[in-house]
Parts: structure tokens; C-alpha cells; sequence
DNA sequence: TAGCTTTGCTACTCAAAATGTAGCAAAAAT
DNA sequence: ATTTTTGCTACATTTTGAGTAGCAAAGCTA
């Protein structure tokens, strides 16, 4: 399979810059939503994939491929879990929790 | 058009969540890369797509388009800038430079 | 001020990615 | 032993993004 690795860039970027291909993995729909989701404890394909109410299985199989080959996820006996590197990730995505919660009310002032 | 707005998710995602709704709008192709170059200096729609090298015109308009929208960028008379709201995303995207370069160590180590 | 260039797009066509649904083999439950 | 659940995969369709071409408006150039 074609993944994004760091020095082998991806989606037309030519730059082998290790930010580009990490905005790569991450701007693909739900690879974001899975590693919030799996942060909520370790679980099967299947209960993943009803975290995430709206994933389909061929999209949550690609995702999570692509995760466990950039070492943000693990598989285990009982399923996926994020590795250190996914916790670290989660923690730096974290915040955007609260900001998306101010972010709301300029929509709400302005529409 | 039909915009990720908070309280009305996009993509799938029924949960209302401004969170999901966030993870919608950057993780679209190009959207954290836009906002990163655009944190380099404020600039006309030629000189971003200079930035980002290989961006199609069609994807780098459609994209402005959504990120003035929810208010992350403003047009100026000579062209586009992050507004406050978009300074404030691009700080917390930035402790994923760092990281990033770490994050190669393991596919250096590793392949 | 007439022509030439650059800018900021839009309209198309085509390729790639994501969705939706069906279904199937393996493991687990009954 | 049979049924159910799990973890996928295959396939068809829709949506998204890329790759041109080109055009109207602004700016520069003679």
C-alpha cells in the first residue's frame, strides 16, 4: 500500500517534508475522528466503527491500515489501540477541543 | 454552499459536535497546509498557490472559500490573511512540527 | 491609450477517494 | 451443531480533487 511517510511525501506535495505528510495522514476523512475515538479506550473494529456512528467499514479498514503503518495505532488479541505516538498526537490535538467550542459562537453572532 | 458549521456537522457526522465539525474543515486536502503557508505572510490567491507548489487552482479556491467562511481567513484588498481565529489554529497546529520530525525517526528506524 | 501581461479566478474533463450495501469466512456464543 | 457476531473484502455509485484551458478585470508598457 501508498502511505504517507515522512521524506516521501504525499497527495502532490514534492516538498519531503515531515509536517506535509503528517497534515497528509491526518486531513484523510476520520483519521482525526478515529484517533479522538480510540482515545476513549482500546476496542474492536466493530465497536469502533459505532463510535463513530457514521464510518463506513471500507473507509474505517483504510484508515486504520494507514494508522497502524505510521505507528499512531496498534493492533492487539482484542482489537486497536493507540500506540505512545498516538497518545502524544491526541494530546496535541486536544486542544482544539475548547477552541472549537469558541469557534461555534462566531457562527452563532453571525448568522 | 454548503459549509462545515458547528451544530451543523458535515460529512457524515450527526453528532452536532464542533469538535467533528472541526475535523471536517482542516481535515479536507490542503486545509492545514493553507493555513500554514498563510501564517507565513499575508498574500494574493498566485503567491499561496506558489506556496503550496502543487495545489490545483480548483481545490485552492474552494478551499478559500470554506476557510473565509468559518472565519479562519479574510480577503483584503491585496488578497488573503489568517484573521485572529486563524492565527490562534495555526498555534496549536504547531507544536505538530516538531513532533513530525520525530515521528520520521520511526520510519527511519523502521524500514 | 492601445496592446501585452499578470492575476484571480471558472468551466470543463478525468482520476482518485469515500460511501453504501452485500456478503463471506472465522471466531464466539448458545 | 447451529446461530450470531465480528472483521473484514468486493463491487457499484457518489463525491472530492487534479489538470488542463481559458476568460474577464486590473496593471504595466510603449
Amino acid at each position: 500500500m501508498s502511505l504517507p511517510t515522512p521524506g516521501k511525501p504525499v497527495r502532490g506535495s514534492k516538498s519531503g517534508n515531515h509536517l506535509m505528510a503528517l497534515f497528509d495522514l491526518l486531513g484523510r476523512s476520520w483519521s482525526m475522528g478515529i484517533i479522538w475515538r480510540l482515545h476513549e479506550g482500546s476496542c474492536t473494529f466493530r465497536v469502533l466503527q459505532d463510535r463513530c456512528e457514521s464510518i463506513s467499514p471500507t473507509t474505517l479498514n483504510k484508515r486504520l491500515k494507514e494508522l497502524t503503518q505510521s505507528f499512531l495505532i496498534a493492533r492487539t488479541v482484542d482489537g486497536y489501540t493507540l500506540t505512545d505516538k498516538g497518545r502524544e498526537i491526541f494530546l496535541l490535538l486536544k486542544p482544539l477541543e475548547s477552541w472549537a467550542r469558541d469557534w461555534a459562537k462566531e457562527f452563532e453572532s453571525n448568522e
